[in-house]
DNA sequence: GTTTTTTTTAAACACTGTTTTATAACGTCC
DNA sequence: GGACGTTATAAAACAGTGTTTAAAAAAAAC
């Protein structure tokens, strides 16, 4: 009931964070309460909460460890793609097709060895919370950005609307196949790997995206503006 | 403390069922509580454990009814294309894509009107529960069978397997759609409309989907296997 | 050596879902 | 009609949750 003193501030924190990492690694989140991380430090419950502000806090700092992973893990797997300066314009945007699949693939591979952060990070809802603070949506902001990236070096000719569309869909689709194929969500599947979606996906988007031009994309008439149930 | 009588178990269940309906209505799952539930339908907590098995069973209950509903109104809005005598085969095949159109549709369309009981069924985990139940599975696969269903008459030669993964693919791809328009989770998207996101994507997909044999879609190869991170 | 500040926690609080136990009402039999 | 077993209901207890408060001990400042 006294200071202690075994660890610094920013020790605390990080010891902390790597319990709930090691936590996350067997378990599910429902399954971790603030209280078992607490007894796995050998800190009071009240300690962490100093340090964190709350339990919906800690969990925050956890999904921003997550996410700046996933992103460096990202970045680092498509630098040689994005990096080379390109001979010819064709070569480059041969890249930034390899280069998407690389992101994909590196997001289906961290949603598979880690599913409990990876699903947290992206699922978790805080109590109260009604947004997210600033710092969050820049990370999250980061993620979108390397496939905006990526797309734009494709050579399709796109409004920057466009792009920002499209980038979107390509996230939606690999984060929405990535859930089936790791799991951990209601929805599940087998039978097909996640590979193979993968493939099917990002081969038949980008060879229409990377073919239509602008106005021809446009042109395609949507069925009905919106639906009314 | 004694038995009232004041409705048969049936009615209770539906009163109860209703009372989540209209709490998640207006509130998130994480606001809801058992608890809550029971004082909003004038019974106790332990009535409602009776009638339910337990408060998991209960979300399990309410996830039923909003995938029967959903797949309700997914039906009804494709029967038209999907029941007509098709005159031509390539009439047959429009009609297949205007059907997968309308089944994205209303998906977003019922993520949108009921975020939160959408959010719940997709999303929810029950605690110790490792996988759901048979009746439960089968509910999403009544789903998956629509888009399935609708693909095999594009008019795409396709082996089953890839059909089953395209299915797949175009549910994961509205889902994740849905899941950026809808709100609700961590990321979320203004700039682009739902309905944008959902047409550049069903386009790129069934155009390289619909042109593309089996054996050329095989072809392209992935860029790797798998990734180790 | 005294005072102030900082760190830490135990205890209390208001919740949560679940189990146990008791009781009141119902249906059934005589 | 009265006794008996069954069924529905809930109050209370239980173990858990995140959070707040208050107190105490160690460190730092003077």
């Amino acid at each position: 009931m006294a200071r202690r003193n075994d660890h610094s501030k920013d020790e605390l924190r990080q010891l902390t964070l790597k319990a709930v990492r090691d936590f996350l690694a067997i378990y599910p989140p429902q399954d971790m309460s603030l209280r078992k991380i607490a007894k796995l430090i050998g800190y009071s419950p009240a300690t962490i909460i100093n340090n964190f502000g709350s339990y919906g806090d800690l969990l925050l700092a956890v999904n921003a460890e997550t996410l700046d992973e996933l992103h460096a893990l990202s970045a680092s797997a498509i630098r040689d793609e994005s990096h080379a300066l390109d001979k010819s314009q064709a070569l480059g945007q041969n890249q930034a097709q390899v280069a998407l699949r690389k992101l994909a693939r590196v997001y289906l591979a961290y949603a598979r060895k880690y599913p409990y952060r990876w699903h947290l990070a992206f699922e978790h809802r805080i109590a109260g919370q009604t947004t997210l603070p600033a710092w969050q949506k820049n990370r999250i902001d980061r993620l979108f950005a390397l496939f905006t990236e990526q797309l734009s070096r494709t050579g399709a000719r796109k409004s920057l609307q466009e792009l920002h569309i499209a980038s979107r869909v390509v996230w939606a689709g690999v984060h929405g196949i990535c859930l089936l194929a790791a799991g951990g969500g209601v929805v599940q599947e087998n039978n097909a790997t996640g590979e193979q979606m993968l493939d099917m996906f990002l081969t038949g988007f980008l060879q229409t995206y990377t073919q239509t031009t602008q106005t021809a994309q446009s042109t395609m008439a949507p069925v009905r503006t919106t639906i009314q149930l």
